[in-house]
DNA sequence: TTATATATATCGGATGTCCAACATATTGTA
DNA sequence: TACAATATGTTGGACATCCGATATATATAA
């Protein structure tokens, strides 16, 4: 099977770009998991699995840059906590230095 | 150890990217694999091991994304084929739509 | 010539990312 | 109650990504 050395630019996949993805849409508002999965499929095309989208919101939380709180029993609504929102400061400032040029 | 499911937004890393990042520069001027490696380390502030940036070089190469052509002796300097071109319009395409409101 | 610096290249392996599969709980419907 | 649909959650493992170590070749300097 090929290797993709270097990542598969055709894909421009996701690998360690989620978390900061998903910091990133719970800034413009707070979701629950599925919401968020929707939302991201909406964007590159792909919907995360389960074992992709809950593992990643887990880290986050454990990590305390995002709460949990359960609504109406089933879904758990997650927002952007202060600590979050200066990683997403801090990652963004070099999201965008790192590709600047590559946005019109 | 700490494992950062779904990326570490800290940091905000290369995985899956680093192709697309080349792809990116040598659209704007072909360049050796130093010269390269050291825009890379400008952008995102650490300098890419030469492990690192030779086989994904190598990998684009094989992939007909780009072609290498010696320059006095030493250095290796790499340009976009027609492929790579396509292939990073497209990737370009998809970077844009799945990170949309990042960039102000 | 010897030594140093620079550029290219390969390989092994540590580690991270992500999915498939499975499991659980709640809600709504028949 | 039984059944389906939806949301959340866990685990194992395949695979890719990337670095460190190492090697080679050339250019330059002493």
């Amino acid at each position: 099977m090929r290797r993709f050395v270097g990542g598969n630019p055709y894909c421009c996949d996701m690998r360690g770009m989620l978390g900061f993805l998903i910091l990133f849409l719970l800034s413009k508002k707070s979701m629950h998991g599925q919401e968020l999965a929707d939302e991201i499929a909406k964007r590159k095309g792909e919907k995360p699995s389960p074992g992709t989208i809950y593992p990643a919101l887990k880290s986050l939380r454990e990590m305390g840059f995002i709460s949990s709180e359960e609504k109406e029993g089933k879904t758990i609504v997650y927002s952007l906590t202060e600590r979050g929102k200066n990683a997403l400061r801090i990652a963004k400032r070099r999201f965008i230095r790192t590709f600047l040029g590559v946005f019109p």
